[in-house]
DNA sequence: CCAAAAGTGTTGACCGTACACCCATGA
DNA sequence: TCATGGGTGTACGGTCAACACTTTTGG
């Protein structure tokens, strides 16, 4: 392949990845423990190197997967940070995803050969380089898509109860909400399947389970609809 | 410096800016003829190559100036386009930047050595690449800013009228909006000065000019306000 | 004097918000 | 039996959308 750009810089690309996840205790970030240099021992966000033969997406996915053994995992570009002093190794600049997981799905005893821990959003440890402020921004994306998107499903079993949902909610904007008015506008969105079995596990009366129809949101989607879940 | 990260690939990071401007016509793009290869001769968006030692803000400002001469025109990061096959010269990935500014202010004709031309986005000629493809992300994101902060402002003169203003949301939405909903909601923002002066140019009556008020904005911004322009 | 664009208010529908009590059950 | 969380309806106020006529003036 002809060089058409030599006069100009190669970079570093590194890709880091924001992984939410939500439990009772709210959510929360996972988080691994570097094991290289510069760095090395600190708290970071999992990220690698784009390769010269894959995209920015499919980089994203190969780091997530290499992590947790999970694929489908939903995945989009925050931002790209590109401080030329934000890696004090090198000069590095990294494209930032957002993604979110079933917690569930990736629990910490899983052997990798990362040293990777749930941290509530609340409780962050420093982090190397800039990946605070790629986590502030994936806050931001998360309030934004939760608003607009159902992404909040993907932080649920699938199987779910109306408080669950309504937790999870609470927990992405910060602020209680009111209980009948959440239902209320849940409802007449018409997305949710409703199930015999009841969850007991919050309560003694126990709440009904729901699960996220997804064929029903599509269809509504496509017929011109809109949804705004908060 | 040590280079930590040896064994990975370094690769070429460029930046190409979607440059929005809006006339009587409606809105439009400023696009460069490619002078150089792979792809001279065909119209492009303006870009140039990332440097080893500024940040991605700092090529796209500096870019933009080369051809406008302008300081201090409105720019965000977009999104980063990285599909190994989008170039077909090199490896190259490309932060693409969405950025605005008063045509008024840029006329073909300045002399920079560059082959630049305003299309209106109904008539966009074939591009390089996947610049087509930040086209279209960039008019998302117009839509969804325009919506929310007041950057409609920046695409039009420092005095304006009101519709001129409705023109131009009309031209964001490519829908008609009704007269007298828009004045109301317009007006009871409260962040636009009214002056003395009429603009005679569009009608034999005349239309009363108008000053976006940034200080009041921030003033209400900082109170806690907030707006929706649609 | 007339064509062409600027300017002006009211009403009904809908949506968001506030708010309090009963139900089911395990301990 | 009681403590705990699950589940339910209504009323008010604000916002949005629909809608038609008068004003000004250059040609």
């Amino acid at each position: 392949m002809t060089d058409f750009y030599s006069i100009h810089s190669k970079i570093y690309v590194a890709v880091d990845c924001i992984i939410f996840g939500f439990d009772e205790r709210g959510l929360k970030l996972l988080l691994i423990k570097r094991d290289f240099e510069p760095g090395k021992g600190d708290w970071s966000l999992m990220g690698g190197f784009l390769r010269y033969d894959e995209s920015l997406d499919n980089a994203a996915k190969r780091i997530l997967h290499d992590l947790t053994g999970l694929h489908n995992i939903y995945l989009e570009q925050l931002y790209t940070f590109s401080d030329p002093e934000r890696d004090p190794g090198e000069r590095v600049i990294s494209a930032a995803y957002f993604s979110i997981i079933r917690s569930e799905q990736y629990n910490e005893t899983r052997n990798t050969g990362y040293q990777a821990k749930w941290f509530p959003l609340k409780f962050l440890p420093d982090l190397v380089f800039d990946h605070k402020q790629m986590i502030v921004r994936a806050m931001k994306r998360l309030r934004r898509r939760a608003a607009t998107e159902p992404i909040g499903f993907e932080l649920l079993p699938e199987k779910f109860t109306i408080p669950q949902l309504q937790d999870l909610y609470e927990a992405i904007y910060q602020q209680k909400l009111d209980k009948r008015n959440f239902r209320k506008k849940i409802f007449q969105m018409n997305i949710l399947e409703k199930l015999i079995e009841k969850d007991k596990s919050g309560s003694k009366k126990g709440a009904f389970l729901y699960r996220f129809d997804k064929e029903r949101y599509d269809t509504l989607i496509n017929s011109g609809d809109h949804f705004n879940f908060l």
